[in-house]
DNA sequence: CCTTGACCTTCCCATTATTGGAAGGTTTAC
DNA sequence: GTAAACCTTCCAATAATGGGAAGGTCAAGG
């Protein structure tokens, strides 16, 4: 098939698969004497697999390794238990993050009487000094300066 | 005061703060005579905001919103609460996303054994087919050819 | 007075995954 | 035989940030 039918068979677009291709994720597709790519239902098979993997929010490089723990018939499954408990970490740690940063506007809000009048903690809360809405993370700041 | 002591006075990093110039978010800082920026308490103050916003997650353009809402002292707290609420409900959207992806994973880490056989539950259901990671997303696939 | 190091400047490039579009060739169906 | 719907490659843009090069400036100390 190509790649169009590919695409829709898959759940991936046709630029991505091309992408893909070109980023070696997929080895290069056969060709019809046009030059047309073509797809075996292998292939497409290997496409949808790469297609959850990005459902799941695995990025490229990490689907690189998964597809090689895919072939590789003698990997421990703890291999691959290791490799995915990770990324449930990486998730988990985005995830709270952004509840972090939703729940801290929540509470701003709520302070927020939201009628016709000016007067609005949010704003006034980005705008005065001595607050920090998160973590201050001094890795990165008043290093220099900081006499 | 030079750009260096503003980064770190605000926690916005030199090359950003150049950035947030060049895309009109701050207005372009005075020069020395040699053309080193310069920048008042009140730029300062500004710049404090901007990180505060983007600590919260807002995006460049949201914070151009912000800033205005900031400035506009006629403006009503209700205007300022509804923007906040919406962010809210995006990085909460952002959040369960995030969450249902490790959730989903974490279920198939559950039913691998975790131990030195290939068996893996894990790569075989993002190999099998009929299975779905996340909830099918009809507008993107199997438009065409679903004959 | 000159050197050194820590600043600063602009400009270009890279990142990640994805989409859009242009210019042009192919296939299919009528 | 033509039009629509494919396909090709190449280039650009997205968002926010960092890296680095090449070069100018400034303050301190010898």
């Amino acid at each position: 098939m190509k790649i169009g039918e590919a695409a829709s068979e898959s759940g991936i677009s046709a630029k991505m698969i091309r992408y893909y291709e070109s980023v070696d994720l997929i080895s290069a597709a056969s060709r019809t004497e046009t030059g047309y790519r073509v797809y075996s239902d292998d292939e497409v098979h290997t496409l949808r697999f790469i297609r959850r993997a990005r459902d799941l929010g695995f990025s490229v490089e990490q689907i690189r390794e998964l597809l090689a723990l895919w072939r590789d018939r003698s990997r421990a499954s703890a291999d691959v238990k290791r490799f995915a408990l990770l990324h449930v970490e990486s998730l988990e740690a985005k995830a709270r993050r952004l509840r972090e940063m939703a729940l801290t506007l929540q509470h701003l809000a709520d302070t927020c009487h939201g009628d016709a009048r000016p007067h609005c903690p949010i704003i006034e809360t980005l705008a005065e000094d001595d607050n920090d809405v998160a973590p201050i993370d001094r890795t990165r700041r008043a290093q220099r300066f900081a006499r």
